[in-house]
RNA sequence: GCGCCUCUAGCUCAAUGGCAGAGCAACGGACUCUUAAUCCGCAGGUUCUGGGUUCGAAUCCCAGGGGGCGCACCA
């Protein structure tokens, strides 16, 4: 290196501004236009003395047309590696065989590469190597940053959707003393001053909902949540959920504003409501299905069920069906569970799962007219759960003898059940109007908008196995 | 956590018990309109690691590590 790189570079055009302005400019001809542009130097062919060179960018890929009679230190610049950071000045011209390019003048090499982006054809396909090294992936695969936008794209379309809608945005904390809102393995840390086990937030949605008692009537979050779990092509241990409230509305006003909020970001997103997924057609306009999940499990599983079947005939017939029950669950969590191995991973959707078991819904309100459910629903597509929205429990009392449940069940060894959170039952206890509320995945909002099969392709860094021995 | 599959040059992949190879990248050279430029030349290896079987192991066996998929768990 005889110079230092410089710090910094004046770039004045970006690749995709330049195609669309000088979209009509002949193959052959000069604009008159100088500019500067800068980005990664991704493909070199040299013709002795002209080189082009692909240059690419993040609006995207631009020639470079460089020749010893009107280039700067021409051969210095064939001796760039593929990779290398460069700013170029030149005229913009289209080249006698019709590919827009900057005619280099000066050009200044930013920064190196000093090493390859994999197969300048096929990129990097590793997996492992696109997960842990996403840096050299987004260079070398252009899907991988489709995918990147995307989600930007989709993150910015909710939190608009939700602001014209009035929804405030706040952010509440990540750590909490009693983890709640929903039923997981927490993490656990630990804080040194205050010497107190800490557990990172399994859910939004406790703190959330404290503040529609404080009265902010429409209240939403976009934030990381953490569950000690496996991980799956479907699973990151760190996911994004967004968890809105709603004062005065119940699950059928969640249902309306769900199925608008969706389709309003596929829209922006893609374009349209219709997208393919997993090889099918997947259409998100509303109306979307609304059916209730005993009608969905006689559907799909040929079997009428009903809370007020005996416990013993419901598992009877889940081991027919082949599905596992553990003995001491009570006919909800019976159904829940035929429900989920018979028939929700056959849900193409997008539908409406209405009116779950109150035996397994502790922060939801009993359902208005069908005794032992709750007013629950879960939005399934592609077979998978995108969605979960309640009339919120607002009865302090209700609330504390169902978190006392699941604190009972925790100590008989349920390690997922709540503990009992007594601020929150305080906070009820002060008033919480009708709310409705509702909860989604939004990482898989956008491996359905990007046609993404692994939950992977949507977090620019997934949880991995840290390496060893590696440099 | 369990089961199955997988790991070879910087990248993408061959070689299935008998001399570890190709394309791209890199390196040297030719070429004034290329588009994965082309052509000539040259170099590149702890075959994930450790052990074992064998005259001989990338290949077969055992253990360990990374990854993928499935199961379990969950959103």
């Amino acid at each position: 290196m005889s110079e230092p790189l410089p710090y910094r570079a004046i770039v004045t055009a970006h690749a995709g501004e330049l195609h669309e302005r000088f979209a009509e400019l002949a193959a052959g001809d000069g604009s008159g236009v100088t500019v500067t542009v800068a980005g990664r130097v991704m493909l070199r062919r040299e013709m002795g003395k002209l080189t082009f060179m692909t240059m690419s960018e993040w609006t995207g890929q631009l020639q470079l047309f460089a020749g010893s009679q009107w280039t700067e230190r021409f051969d210095e610049l064939n001796r760039l590696s593929l990779g290398d950071w460069v700013s170029a000045t030149g005229e913009v011209v289209r080249t006698r065989t019709g590919e827009l390019s900057v005619r280099v003048g000066s050009w200044a090499l930013l920064a190196e590469a000093r090493r390859s982006f994999g197969d300048k054809w096929r990129g990097i396909s590793d997996v492992d190597t696109r997960y842990r090294q996403r840096y050299a992936d987004l260079w070398a695969n252009p899907r991988s940053r489709q995918v990147l936008m995307a989600r930007s794209r989709v993150v910015s379309a909710l939190r608009r959707g939700l602001e014209s809608g009035g929804f405030v945005e706040v952010e509440t904390p990540v750590f909490h003393p009693v983890p709640g809102g929903a039923t997981a393995r927490p993490f656990v840390t630990h804080h040194n001053a205050l010497d107190m086990d800490l557990y990172l937030r399994i859910a939004l949605e406790l703190h959330l909902k404290r503040l529609v008692v404080g009265g902010i009537e429409r209240v939403f979050e976009i934030g990381r949540v953490f569950r000690n779990e496996g991980l799956s092509p479907r699973h990151n241990p760190e996911f994004t959920m967004l968890e809105l409230y709603q004062a005065y509305a119940d699950y059928h006003d969640m249902m309306d504003l769900t199925e608008n909020l969706v389709a309003g970001v596929a829209r922006e997103v893609t374009g349209g409501t219709r997208t393919e997924y997993a090889g099918r057609e997947l259409d998100l306009a509303p109306p979307w299905r609304r059916a209730t999940m005993l009608d969905l499990i006689a559907e799909h599983s040929g079997h009428e069920v009903g809370l007020d079947m005996p416990v013993e005939e419901l598992t009877a017939l889940a081991s027919r069906l082949g599905v596992h029950v553990e003995p001491g669950w009570g006919p909800g969590k019976v159904v829940l569970e035929i429900y989920e191995k018979t028939t929700e991973p056959n849900l193409w959707g997008p539908v409406f799962v209405m009116d779950y078991p109150k035996e397994v819904s502790p922060l939801a309100r009993d359902h208005r007219s069908s005794p032992g459910m709750v007013e629950r629903f879960e939005v399934v597509v592609a077979g998978r759960e995108l969605c979960n929205a309640f009339s919120e429990l607002t009865d302090p009392d209700t609330q504390l003898a169902n978190f006392e449940a699941q604190a009972r069940a925790r100590a008989a060894g349920d390690e997922e059940a709540m503990p009992v959170d007594t601020d929150y039952v305080r906070a009820l206890e002060y008033g919480l109007p009708p709310t409705g509320g509702m909860g989604m995945g939004v990482d898989r909002l956008v491996m359905l908008l990007t046609g993404s099969e692994a939950i992977r392709d949507v977090i620019a860094f997934p949880t991995l196995r840290p390496e060893v021995g590696e440099d």
